[in-house]
DNA sequence: AGCACGCCGACT
DNA sequence: GTCGGCGTGCTC
């Protein structure tokens, strides 16, 4: 006898659905989220396929859970990722699966009003419910019960009592639905014709990517809003996605300028209750509009008709835990399936982006000029190899009268240095101890205002220590080069009557205090920022007419591939923060090496000679514009690397056709908590399956002996 | 993710 | 002797 069988995957770290026998008389259908046996307990899954089968000796499927269908097109995109990214199909559904709390269901909103006499029988707590009731409006339960300083259950006693009736509220929306005609921002006729493009686009057969850029203060936020606008005229759903600190207060009122509400918003902090109710409401095509961090890709969309990704260059598109993944790549993927237009905008955008659009792949829309007439700020260099700093000092002469110069103007300046801490790095002058951290061999910072030694690798942290732990000497220890902190202290001594600010990511207080001191800078509330990359986007600081970049060298001689790419994204980002107000902006950059073709195509301006250059050296190199960066990660003990080391080093020797490993063959191991780690580039040609290729090589190389295990991450910048 | 099983060090 | 640390493996 056959029966039905639903195979049925689960939100866990497996990679193969499981079969479930679906009893007699139960509606099962593909995509539908059931509860299951596994093991000992019952788990949530989500129906993959449906079979005939024999059965018998399957656990059966416990029933269905009330929660959104995942469309074929979502789970074809779930299966795609998991594919791509290596990682267990469990694990991609996890992602992409919310199951409703069925604790929850019981917040129902009950308002209560007073509907009938005062009771027979009268007690100072309800007194004290009745004098808050006494208005006659209505009120949620539970907030009468507060207002009142009484327990609910005086509450209920007055509407068994016929004191207090209960109303049922409709369920608070969890987004209003945006105008697409409300508000017309003026655009110039370099945006209308972007917009009208974007427009364009959204009703072609075939949904292309597009690349807006624009420099920064050119208005890429408007064009794009009319292209969001179609959406939502067409009855389609429209994403955009920003990296998480993006989601400001700032963006939702431009928003809400434009379309007269603010958008749905979906990132970590949101929770609980209102994550529910957006999840069904975005799966039942109620809301339109949804602004988002990376996670917002994984949502069940009824319709979705467009997907913006703000800021396409930020690394923070990236996922490097659990499933490792590029959200830029993947919405572009997601719009492929859903058929929906995907539009990449940045003032910067990155390196595979551009090839993709030399290839034509993706199609190129350019918005020249700043909004309003307003110049991209004049940028100068400071060489340091002429102009001498003081000892002991970081700000060169230039640069300071520069600040002086702005500040006495009432302008803000900012000071630049991607170098969190006091200084990075530590040694005894007695003995030359250097201190490292004792997991992973890379230095250790001090942060002074903290009192401790920090690994900026790993987190490890310890009380920077009075005297010497090697050779006892008593306040030897003597910093060596600057971080944020100590040019904090120099400005101070330089400008004692000016408010300074120091911000980086670890900024006390956490991201509530951030924001608060972010808008106190853009009221203009100090006179001088000092800073790190937290800097260098999101806010809009438009008193802000001087940048100086302290050391614009660091980070170009890194072994990364990408270090000058990425270098020189971080310093467009940061010198454009100057000017965005009324007043044109300048910045100051000081660098050892003016002739380095970062630092040069920044002070021209010319970004397309750099970006040319940058292709040209990275194919020199033989590597791929954009290649895949895997990374071996040995989990071995200490004296187990070395076996492991070459184990896995032999595996990766005979590559197959159509795959070159590209270095480093005798690569020191970097230990990061308990795992060696080294990066391989693979170049591949399109045509090879990387995924499989990968695959054989866990496949060979499972163990080592014990606990030594060989496994892959694969970057997850990467072409598609 | 949970949960069981199993192998080694510290002790009521 | 056992209690319990977590490393390892399994879940239709």
């Amino acid at each position: 006898m056959t029966s039905r069988i639903a195979d049925v995957l689960i939100p866990l770290a497996l990679d193969t659905a499981y079969s479930y026998a679906v009893p007699e008389g139960l509606a099962v259908e593909e995509g539908d989220v059931v509860q299951v046996p596994l093991a000992n307990r019952e788990v949530a899954g989500v129906v993959w396929g449906m079979r005939d089968g024999q059965g018998g000796n399957l656990k059966k499927v416990t029933g269905v859970i009330e929660a959104p269908n995942l469309s074929p097109r979502m789970r074809k995109f779930l299966d795609w990722i998991a594919w791509y990214t290596l990682a267990p199909k469990g694990s991609a559904l996890a992602m992409g699966l919310k199951i409703p709390d069925p604790d929850r269901q019981e917040v129902a909103r009950v308002g209560v009003k007073l509907a009938g006499p005062p009771p027979k029988r009268m007690t100072p707590a309800r007194q004290k419910v009745m004098e808050v009731a006494q208005d006659g409006t209505v009120r949620l339960k539970s907030e009468l019960a507060h207002a009142a300083g009484v327990s609910a259950g005086v509450v209920n006693g007055l509407i068994d009592e016929g004191v207090l009736e209960t109303v049922t509220l409709l369920a608070e929306p969890v987004a209003e639905m945006p105008d697409p005609a409300f508000g017309h921002t003026a655009l110039s006729d370099g945006q209308r014709e972007a917009a009208d493009t974007l427009v364009a686009a959204m009703s072609e057969e075939h949904a292309p990517v597009l690349l807006l850029e624009g420099v920064t203060g050119s208005g890429k936020t408007e064009v794009y809003f009319e292209a969001v606008a179609e959406a939502v005229r067409n009855g389609r759903q429209a994403l955009i996605l920003m990296p998480e600190i993006a989601l400001t207060a700032q963006f939702l009122d431009r928003f809400a300028a434009r379309f007269g509400v603010k958008p749905a918003t979906w990132h970590s902090g949101v929770t609980g209750r209102k994550r529910e109710r957006l999840y069904t409401a975005i799966a039942s095509n109620e809301v339109k509009v949804v602004a988002g961090a990376r996670s917002a890709l994984f949502l069940p969309y009824a319709d979705l008709g467009l997907i913006i990704v703000d800021e396409e260059h930020e690394t923070a598109y990236k996922q490097d835990d659990g499933v490792h993944y590029h959200a830029r790549d993947m919405a572009v993927v997601r719009g492929k399936i859903e058929n929906a237009p995907v539009v990449l905008a940045s003032a910067t955008p990155s390196i595979e982006s551009r090839v993709n659009v030399e290839r034509g792949r993706y199609r190129h829309v350019k918005l020249p000029e700043r909004f309003g007439g307003r110049s991209m700020p004049q940028i100068r260099a400071v060489d340091l190899r002429k102009e001498a700093v003081p000892k002991g000092r970081w700000l060169s002469p230039t640069l300071v009268a520069a600040v002086e110069d702005t500040v006495a103007r009432g302008e803000q300046a900012l000071l630049f240095l991607n170098r969190r801490g006091y200084a990075p790095l530590t040694l005894c002058r007695a003995c030359a101890h250097r201190y490292e951290c004792p997991n992973c061999s890379s230095w250790l910072v001090e942060h002074r205002f903290r009192r401790s030694l920090v690994c900026h690798h790993c987190g490890h942290v310890e009380r920077t220590p009075h005297a010497c732990v090697e050779c006892g000497s008593v306040d030897s220890l003597v910093p060596c080069g600057p971080g944020v902190e100590r040019i904090a202290e120099e400005a101070a001594e330089l400008f004692p009557d000016k408010r300074c600010i120091v911000l980086s990511s670890d900024f006390p207080g956490g991201t509530e205090r951030l924001r608060t001191e972010l808008a106190a800078i853009a009221a203009g509330e100090f006179d001088i920022v000092i800073g790190t990359q937290l800097v260098a986007k999101g806010h809009n600081f438009p008193l802000m007419t001087l940048v100086g970049v302290l050391d614009a060298d660091i980070g170009l001689t890194s072994g990364d591939p990408r270090a000058a790419e990425r270098t020189f994204q971080m310093l467009q980002q940061v010198t454009g923060r100057a000017g965005r107000g009324e007043k044109p902006g300048r910045a100051l950059v000081q660098t050892w090496q003016p002739d380095h073709p970062v630092i040069a195509a920044l002070i021209s301006g010319d970004a397309e000679r750099f970006y040319e250059e940058e292709t040209r050296v990275r194919e020199m190199a033989g590597l791929p514009p954009f290649g895949r960066l895997a990374s071996l990660i040995v989990s071995a003990a200490e004296r187990e690397a070395a076996e492991a080391h070459a184990r896995a080093m032999a595996l990766v020797a005979e590559p197959p056709p159509g795959v070159t490993v590209l270095g480093p063959a005798e690569a020191p191991l970097a230990l990061i908590r308990g795992r060696y780690r080294f990066r391989l580039l693979v170049k591949t040609e399109r045509e090879v399956d990387l995924q499989a290729y990968l695959r054989s090589w866990m496949a060979r190389c499972p163990k080592i002996r014990g606990n030594t295990r060989v496994s892959i991450d694969v970057d997850p910048q990467s072409f598609l």
